[in-house]
DNA sequence: TTTTTATTTTAGCCTTATCTAAAAAGAACA
DNA sequence: TGTTCTTTTTAGATAAGGCTAAAATAAAAA
């Protein structure tokens, strides 16, 4: 069995993340400016896991995760989306304050704490962002998601996640009345610039610029 | 502000918890003992802890805790046992299997989440052992507690703690019907042996020996 | 194809926290 | 008061995970 300390978990988790939007592998750059570690020490840090046969790491090429590997990362990824519906749910944080004490509850060893802890809170499939939770098996059972300015004139559908999910965006979309969960439709689409009107859950309309719409992730 | 590494943080409790029970100091083979790590390395932590003011360590005659040192460990045996209220209550542990999360959990940095988690627990004052829970300022509302043994022929009293807290120890009590908070009453003292017959809320009797009897604490 | 630039890796150092082996200090005893 | 035994500390090693500076490699430009 592969055991991982708590800093190979956490690049596991990041090397996951970059890799899951699209491409497949990913380099000691990217992993340094996204995790705020000097190339140097992310270098080092691949050459160990790529000995713990959880990523393919061939110098100077960058890096793909292996079978075993994404099995491992999806266990963190759901045990920090677990949490961030317990930190939301039951002690009512915000959804853009949990990740940082998601990201130190999901170290926490004990599979029978993130069983119990995924009955308690009623089996939930996606975390407060949308994003879905791999079930014990590591299985995602994901919608297709679609960035907001792609919905057609007129098309409906419901927030589900963002792709930027920094505290100043999520908390720019809590305050706009945009959240996770909501009902939408385009009411408009201005040409010249990508802009779009909506309407929230049938009540309230909403302005925003093709970048913030671009950011925002609906299933239709 | 001191701030504590998670080792630090163990240490500080550990020499808390040895210097609690009636002394006012403990050693290095005392601590060494109970944490299991060698005593060379405690010799060495303890240098670190007097620098940072949390204990006064004077070589080779032992360790008291500072009032500082107190703070903090206050602090982290607070999270300490309101996580295991939460793994007892809401994700049904039994009160045998808690410490070892519990160690984990007591670690993670967030005074919000411990706030939250306090409120919505209810604000309990005790744990699933019957140990006390500090508030928010260190404070511990504890009421004077006795080894069972000691309580006279007829005495009452509630078991609110064990000494020996060990799993095997706890697993015990729950087969023979004596639990945390249960009401009792000395029904026989054995003069040549010191054992025990008791009666477990007036509807159990129970017979124990004297070394069992003198690791349960009771309130009067 | 050569040169320049950008990326990545290696080498060497630091800190934390552990260990073992050896030395030092204190306690117990003759 | 020495001598022996126990406890504690120091010295030196190791492993993890970070850093900076320098070297190596790949990619881009001339």
């Amino acid at each position: 069995m592969i055991k991982l300390t708590y800093a190979e978990e956490n690049y596991l988790k990041a090397i996951y993340e970059l890799t899951e939007a699209g491409k497949r592998s990913t380099s000691t750059n990217d992993i340094s400016t996204w995790m705020k570690i000097k190339p140097a020490s992310v270098s080092d840090m691949l050459r160990k896991l790529g000995e713990k046969t959880v990523i393919d790491y061939r110098k100077y090429y960058g890096v793909h995760i292996t079978e075993e590997g994404k099995k491992l990362a999806l266990r963190t990824i759901r045990k920090h989306r677990l949490w961030e519906v317990f930190l939301v749910e039951k002690l009512r944080f915000s959804w853009d304050e949990v990740a940082e004490v998601a990201d130190e509850l999901e170290h926490v060893q004990s599979p029978t704490l993130i069983q119990r802890l995924d009955e308690y809170l009623g089996f939930p499939k996606f975390d407060p962002h949308g994003d879905p939770i791999p079930d014990e098996f590591g299985d995602v059972r994901s919608r297709p998601r679609v960035p907001l300015n792609e919905i057609e004139l007129d098309g409906t559908g419901q927030i589900v996640a963002v792709k930027d999910s920094s505290a100043a965006f999520l908390r720019y979309l809590d305050k706009v009345g945009a959240y996770i969960g909501a009902r939408i439709k385009v009411l408009e689409k201005v040409e010249f610039d990508g802009s779009i009107e909506i309407l929230v859950d049938n009540k309230k309309t909403i302005f925003m610029s093709k970048d913030v719409a671009g950011n925002i992730l609906v299933i239709q």
